[in-house]
DNA sequence: AATGAATGAGCTTTCATTCAT
DNA sequence: CATGAATGAAAGCTCATTCAT
């Protein structure tokens, strides 16, 4: 127990190292893409030299799966929205909010570009961001919505899809012009107004008959 | 009139051979992404050597650009779809079924796809698009909407905006799961069920009040 | 006699193409230097195909070659002065004026870098040079030389060497300058003034005793 | 002290293996000129590869830049001539054959070659060699003749400019073909027999009135 | 563990040159 | 003859990766 603590806390050099490395690599490929980003580049920026980038990372594929590892994780607990409140509006106008922003966020849209780039050489990585983002957040939307329809609230007799339906109206054709990269990221005000045209749409959609 | 016609059919050599470089070309670019590849790829599969490649296309980026060009009219033919019928439930059923299995085609998919990794480099690719796909259909729908709307069917006061709800409840989370390699190219049946579903949501959130 | 003239006159159109592509490739040749021309700029050029360019010289090197045989003629005809005149001092004024101006000039300086370039590859161009340009100059001058050196205006024993030497004088640093790019084509108060210093040297320097 | 010594003497294994790129790139570009050597040859000769070219000089131009900033200043080395001596004639013939074996020498003319051929894409190699050479040694050759002048060994009210004369009596027509790859390496005695020359031509044209 | 140095393989692009028509 | 089309060969340059220290 003392060791795991120790473990989480402090890090071992090795593991700093690492971090910083990720972190680097990170904004490298972030700028240039898998293909245009070079090892040099990356150990340029870092201060080191290539062969240290080699001495933690096997080659140029896995360090950029533990990249998107990471910020699949990152863009996860963007998700981890918890639904609360009495009013089902407002509780899913937070919701839709927290969900586009996340979304449309630059690093978010930019994984994804980069899933989308990759997932032909590694249909892994895009495989491991589903199961860790979109299908907990449906899950987790889906208890909500369920009560919601319980509640009569709304009619959503299979909540989990009512979950998916949400989800891609809070979207809208926002989100895909974003990966097209024709959009810049939404200001506050701009995802405010798609979230609330999206939640009104959906309420009528789910409204109790 | 014959003679436009025999111009319109039959291509000098040197089309021929572009259109055959075209061919050939877009098939490695589908198979590898712009990036890996490679034009010596194309040029052996071609059965010709490299500096024929050349003397069609300025550089890699431009064969690549041609080709997407040539696949953004192919998107955009896909998507000239008529809004016919007195009975708007067949209709914007008969439209859905149209458009998603346009828009999950794999050929549709694998052109975003490249979009999506050239997005960075060359914006004016997916601003190309944009225009003549989207847009355009967006319209049309949007004037179909237009005359439900006056006819009471639906409530849309703004028609346009609905037609891209429409667009977009269509896709579902599918079409984003396509993009991320998550999913083979859809069945009939399962476009069938998407647009169903989708559909009687799209008429429950419009439903005239 | 008949023939010679029409020989001479009228070209056959074969001559008069050939003729157009020297003219086109000299300008390439001057602009861009042997290596860095191209025979499609040339062709280009030209209006015509490189197959013709190559109907005509066997390749570019006899292209080049043949440029450049050209080039020694030109230069040739500019140093065939007269000496004239009683008063020395104007003549070799004269005739220094020509010689500097010839020697300098933009054409005559850009043959000589050409030749040097190619020097390595193709001795013969320069010997083909030598053999008409200076050498000639030089003898013809010192005949003239030794006329005056028979007057007693100068003593110039060896008068082909004092040549030699005014050659020598006129060019000066100038010519030096000129081959390595440093300066631009003199105007004519830059010659005058180079030509009446060195005359002044040379008549000093082989002032009767 | 001691260490300063040994870093002056002992380089770096990276210095040592710039040097012998240098030298090798050197011999290559001396052989074949600039356009028509290539990196492989280069690399081949070193028995490395092309990679490691890359990795000291940024590109072939920057290489080639390099060699020539060097031959620079081993011509300016060769020019950094004391002038010494009482007997104005024994000094100036001693001067002159310095002169002329150095600049006739087979490394300075190729040095000279090589710019010319570059000189248009490159201005700037002409200009710093001749800010190195010429420049330095007309200005202190122009101080000796100076103190000449002054003491009624010779009259040269202008000495800078009668050092530009003399510079260019000492090559003579010897150097231009030298340049042109018309001539080998000049013998010691014809070195000899043409700085008497000119040294004779010099003082007569110079000679105290 | 970290690094400076090295490299094989391969990429995009160009060019002198040749045929079939 | 003139040409449009094609190409083998090669050039400059880069990159992921490895090793000796």
């Amino acid at each position: 127990m003392d060791l795991q603590v120790s473990k989480g806390i402090s890090q071992t050099i090795r593991d700093q190292r690492r971090d910083r490395i990720l972190q680097v690599a990170r904004e490298v490929f972030f700028e240039e893409g898998f293909s245009a980003a070079t090892m040099s580049t990356i150990a340029a920026r870092l201060g080191g030299s290539k062969a240290t980038l080699y001495a933690y990372f096997k080659n140029k594929e896995d360090l950029f799966d533990a990249i998107i590892a990471d910020q699949c994780s990152v863009i996860e607990s963007m998700l981890m929205l918890e639904a609360e409140g009495a009013d089902i509006h407002a509780t899913l106008t937070a919701l839709g909010r927290e969900l586009v922003t996340a979304m449309c966020s630059d690093q978010a849209v930019r994984t994804f570009q980069l899933i989308i780039e990759e997932s032909r050489r590694n249909p892994e990585l895009a495989r491991r961001f589903d199961q860790a983002g979109p299908k907990v957040g449906s899950e987790r939307l889906g208890g909500y919505l369920a009560t919601c329809h319980a509640k009569g609230d709304i009619c959503a007799p299979d909540p989990v899809h009512a979950a998916g339906v949400f989800f891609n109206l809070m979207k809208g054709e926002l989100h895909f012009r974003r990966l097209l990269g024709l959009e810049p990221e939404p200001s506050a005000e701009t995802v405010e107004k798609e979230v609330a045209t999206a939640v009104a749409t959906f309420l009528r959609a789910y409204a109790p008959r």
